[in-house]
DNA sequence: ACCGATCAGGCAAGGGCTTTCCCGGCAGCG
DNA sequence: CGCTGCCGGGAAAGCCCTTGCCTGATCGGT
């Protein structure tokens, strides 16, 4: 690997010349030298050394994300908002996945620390775990005493600049639009018990239907299509009589329409579903989804927005509001079954 | 931010036995000594600078990744594989998107480049023009050359490491699947002009129904569900009296399964549609998608595991296979229009 | 009790780059 | 003609860490 050394020598300059030439310096060079150092540049192909550089001078410039998986479609459209606004600002993304191991979080906030990176985004629903939360706090802090930037996205829980998506409000939203069709046997398909969006949008939905929900009518299970699926057959066993199922996030619903479906159940005349999110597919499945929208590129653009501006006096906390999109999947309840 | 330095000083130690304690090295030290060491490192919540140790030992560790979108599902899909193989094997990702500018890419192999990762590797679909495949060859020559290690995906006119989805076979399986069926009026919502993708998979679909595709049977678009629908749109108003549509990928499919619904045209009994690599929404959709299966995932960790293994004495090139995937939305030609 | 071997720990040399500070040369001025 | 001031270029310090090499001390053997 060619070094800046090989280049002042083969220009003929000093290291210190050649490295004014190369970032521009605002120190004049004569035009002549400065042709050398380019041509020495371009014939050895030099790229200087980004670690060398970051040594060199304390100007971070990379930003470190963490999501939970950047290939499930939630994380995809809300990374495609942070990379945008990344882009336009200059500034690298260092992605990373924790499969939503809190374990690894707290081991890959160390490592993007290690990286010397600008800012840390953490996307993804927050546990609801505090020791997890704390651990993962301490080691945010350590990491902003340092002069590091930190926004979360849809973390209620953690200090820092955030961004919230209405979870809560926008279940609420749901819910009194079931209750106004006459649903009162609802099921609903859950997240993962330790995440706080899960229970966030419980809470909500439970709001609007103007009464808690009992623990029996609602199934947890992973955030994916065939979480939703199984978990929706469970729920169907163990309540015959449920007249829409709320799936927590859109994918779960695409399982559990596939499942009713298969069992020759007619969305949404005998049974209605929604889902929460929409995602790209939600409109595209058949009956369309109904579902709640959530502006997911733009909570990405938000937060990186946050994460590269300075750090204002106190935390910023922008939530965004939360959509209630009506397609095909939501009927009025049956009447009688 | 604390340094070694530091840490040596609370500990009372010197930084080379602070470091050996740090490291794990394999010089012995007094467990006294260890102890400080590990308490002010706690105490510090000392992390190291990994650009220094970067510097100091040659270990390279990260690896980058180039692809066009990570938030495309055929890409998504892809990382997915990436990523599991690097996370085994301890190495971080640099994911970064080139959003299909091929200059972007040649931008981002310098930065990968100066960002001494240990491997890059290159998923998505190369170009048709030569000039841009040779400006981006070079760069990368020049990275191989200080002995970075270099995987392709899907791009057989770059040397180094590849894996390669076979494009032309399953798209010849297709077109011998539509002529069985008795489509000859085959019209075809292809992606964008420039990538050897669609040209590869058009040549394969023109072996596959035993005639070449005529020009005007042709709509090139953006590989997506919008793309697709216009295209779409477009083909069947040039020639209303097409049996079968054929998207190069299944985001298209979708759009155009979309578009066919507004219209009021039965899939598959008026118009056949299908897909080509079966991304997950595919068998959600309705009619559930007839489409070609490209085994996305392992694409990505064959390419990775490539990359990570030591060079080779010749370039590897591995070929997937592709395999029809049978559902609703392929049906026998309607007899007579 | 002395010598050599063994061992733990520290010194210091890098690794590649930036940037401050200094120096030599030139022009301009008195 | 001599001095000052400016300007372009280079020497070198430092950024933070690792590691080969050296030193001082301890221990065993004789």
């Amino acid at each position: 690997m060619a070094t800046l050394a090989d280049v002042a020598r083969r220009a003929g300059v000093s290291p210190a010349t050649a490295s004014r030439v190369i970032n521009g310096s605002s120190k004049p060079v004569a035009d002549e030298l400065r042709e050398r150092v380019l041509k020495a540049v371009a014939e050895l192909r030099y790229v200087p050394n980004a670690h060398a550089q970051l040594l060199a001078r304390p100007q971070r410039s990379v930003v470190g994300v963490l999501v939970h998986d950047v290939s499930d479609p939630y994380f995809a459209e809300v990374t495609r908002g942070l990379q945008r606004v990344a882009t336009e600002r200059g500034r690298l993304v260092i992605i990373c996945n924790s499969y939503r191991d809190p374990e690894r979080e707290v081991e890959y906030v160390d490592l993007l620390r290690a990286q010397q990176v600008a800012a840390i985004v953490l996307a993804g629903s927050g546990y609801r775990d505090p020791t997890v939360n704390a651990l993962l706090d301490e080691r945010l802090a350590a990491y902003a005493a340092t002069g590091g930037r930190v926004a979360v996205i849809g973390r209620h829980r953690h200090r820092g600049d955030a961004v919230l998506p209405a979870n809560e409000e926008g279940a609420r939203l749901l819910g009194a639009e079931l209750r106004r069709l006459g649903h009162r046997a609802v099921g609903v398909l859950a997240g993962p018990r330790s995440l706080t969006t899960t229970s966030d949008r419980i809470a909500g939905l439970g709001a609007g239907l103007g009464e808690p929900l009992p623990e029996a009518s609602i199934r947890y299970a992973d955030f994916t299509r065939d979480g939703g699926s199984r978990a929706a057959a469970e729920l169907l066993d163990a309540a015959p009589g449920l007249t829409a199922i709320v799936a927590l996030n859109d994918s779960m619903a695409v399982g559990a329409l596939n499942l009713l479906r298969a069992r020759g159940v007619r969305v949404p005349a005998e049974v209605s579903v929604v889902g929460f999110d929409d995602m790209p597919i939600a409109a595209d499945v058949t009956p369309a989804l109904t579902t709640v929208r959530l502006p997911l590129a733009e909570l990405g653009a938000r937060a990186m927005t946050l994460a590269l501006d300075p750090a204002g006096d106190r935390d910023r906390v922008e939530t965004l509001p939360a959509e209630l999109v009506h397609r095909d999947s939501l009927g009025p309840a049956p009447a009688e079954r």
